[in-house]
DNA sequence: CATAAAAACCGAATATTTTTCAATTACATT
DNA sequence: AATGTAATTGAAAAATATTCGGTTTTTATG
């Protein structure tokens, strides 16, 4: 055996998907060119960014979910955009948002585990910048991704 | 015209895409056939969920981005989870999860701008069973979806 | 450890889908 | 009304997915 699904799972994740035209066409009763000529200008427009799966992630060994609410050291207050592009190219992090109100940052962090969640948190979420947080811990998670679970 | 465009983007947000099965071939440099049956595995385990497409929800009018913490009312307290089900058939909602602590409900919702927000917040985040809410506003997305913005 | 059963892998052929191309039609601007 | 641009479309070509049959690898069991 090769192993082939972890690597599957990483490439799916961000995309290597691509929309199902003829399928399209079908449901909107439009000729397929007409949907590939819309979704090529989509893509050129930059409004469709990417095509990616979406996991059952508790079966792919990504069950444990954490919301971390970010607040900056005053030093990085006035720019949360350098820090936030920084974390951005972490693959536990499934989303960051640059917020209004008493946190600056909210970040949405899937792990295995308590464990490889708290290998993250000291190994990335103690940096320079970052002055505290606070974790949400996911119980259930009902709808992902506009999918529903 | 037809406005094809909104359909499109209705459809492609919760599924009609595909597995680019010969590119995932080459970039993990394996026969075709291997990667179809891995991905055809995948599917029927339940792990792959769907295929869809990631916008830049600025683009698309969506670009009011909102964290809602929730507090339950005491007799939903017990069961958070007929709520959630409830709401995720909102197409608004990109997420629902139940979590620990402070709060027992956390959504992420797209609208177009604050007006729609607020008729959303009245029409559906009003409903008893609902307590409390805490709206985190977002000011600037930097990921989504796993995917950088 | 031997063996059987199940699961994973893979090349060749087939079926299906996407993409290109060359019109045609709709829309906007002057 | 004239003109240029954008959107739509059918037919053909190109590319891709799927099926099939057989092989190899892994797992389960005595």
């Amino acid at each position: 055996m090769k192993n082939i699904e972890e690597k599957l799972i990483e490439e799916l994740v961000t995309g290597n998907c691509t929309p199902q035209i003829s399928k399209l066409a079908k449901r909107l009763k439009e000729p397929a060119t007409t949907i590939h000529y819309n979704i090529k200008r989509m893509e050129k427009e930059g409004k469709l960014l990417a095509c990616k799966a979406v996991f059952d992630y508790k079966k792919i060994n990504r069950g444990y979910c954490t919301y971390v609410l970010i607040n900056l050291s005053p030093d990085e207050y006035g720019d949360p955009e350098r820090l936030a592009k920084e974390l951005s190219k972490f693959d536990e992090i499934e989303s960051i948002d640059i917020i209004t109100g008493d946190w600056e940052l909210v970040l949405k962090i899937r792990t295995k585990d308590v464990d490889e969640y708290y290998a993250f948190l000291k190994s990335v979420l103690s940096r320079k910048g970052i002055e505290r947080i606070k974790s949400l811990n996911t119980l259930k998670q009902v709808k992902t991704e506009f999918i529903s679970i």
